[in-house]
DNA sequence: TTAACAGTTGAACAAATGTTCAAATGATAA
DNA sequence: TTATCATTTGAACATTTGTTCAACTGTTAA
């Protein structure tokens, strides 16, 4: 399309290391899995929901419940419940009235769990 | 402070599962790190900000590649890394007029390649 | 059927957030 | 010094987002 070659598809104008940008551009992950990634991580950053999954983290619960515990309405945590289903986060099961929210998958842990490392070991840490 | 015992501070109207809910309530990680832990993914979940990382997860780069990398203005760039670095995930370091910042921390890389392998994994999978 | 209750849903609102733009640093070279 | 360039910063703006409120499902029990 362009008289140079076709691999660099961002701005030339201000590139210091035209190297490191190629080398970086070829080794880094695929665009559409980051996106999927960030949208992961975003559905975690909302403090709501990551106190949801911790807690279905110990045990199964259904809605008033885990309302009651986070001292939420249970439509604040219906609304959440959603966004974490819609994510394949967590499951439910429906018996009689009650809906019984768990995780989807032992990933969730495993993140939160790295993700508590980190935080725990930053106490006192850098800046 | 009640009449009842006072380990219950939710409201009690509209729990269904007594035992369970005093369980989780023991069992869940205490609350300030939960608060951290949706922090650190609050900032992980922009995507900007995610391929930024995903970029030095490659290699060291200063602002202006980052920039052209993604395609994106210095200005733009320069404030995701400033909320990175606030939150201890991304250093820098200074030579001259150029500025190249890395990851900081080596739970960073951990996080992203199994939130990798979650988003990869889920690709065709449920829902 | 009717009443009661767990849960869901949509609209509305306030609060938080990311990018742009313009101006300001801070370092290099002339 | 002055000019140039990489980077930073603050204000402004549009967009996104979480909670509330009220209404609505859908199931159970009378």
């Amino acid at each position: 399309m362009n008289d140079r070659n076709d691999r660099q598809e961002f701005c030339e104008a201000n590139v210091i290391h035209y190297d490191i940008v190629e080398s970086v551009k070829e080794k880094m992950p695929p665009e559409d899995p980051v996106y999927d990634v960030a949208e992961l991580f975003k559905v975690f950053g909302d403090s709501t929901r990551a106190r949801v999954i911790c807690a279905l983290t110990v045990s199964e619960m259904c809605v008033c419940d885990i309302a009651a515990l986070l001292g939420m309405t249970s439509s604040a945590i219906s609304h959440q419940l959603r966004i974490l289903k819609q994510s394949g986060i967590v499951r439910n099961r429906r018996v009689g009235k009650i809906v019984y929210y768990s995780l989807a998958d032992e990933h969730i842990r495993q993140l939160f769990t790295v993700a508590f490392e980190h935080v725990t070991e930053e106490r006192g840490g850098q800046q």
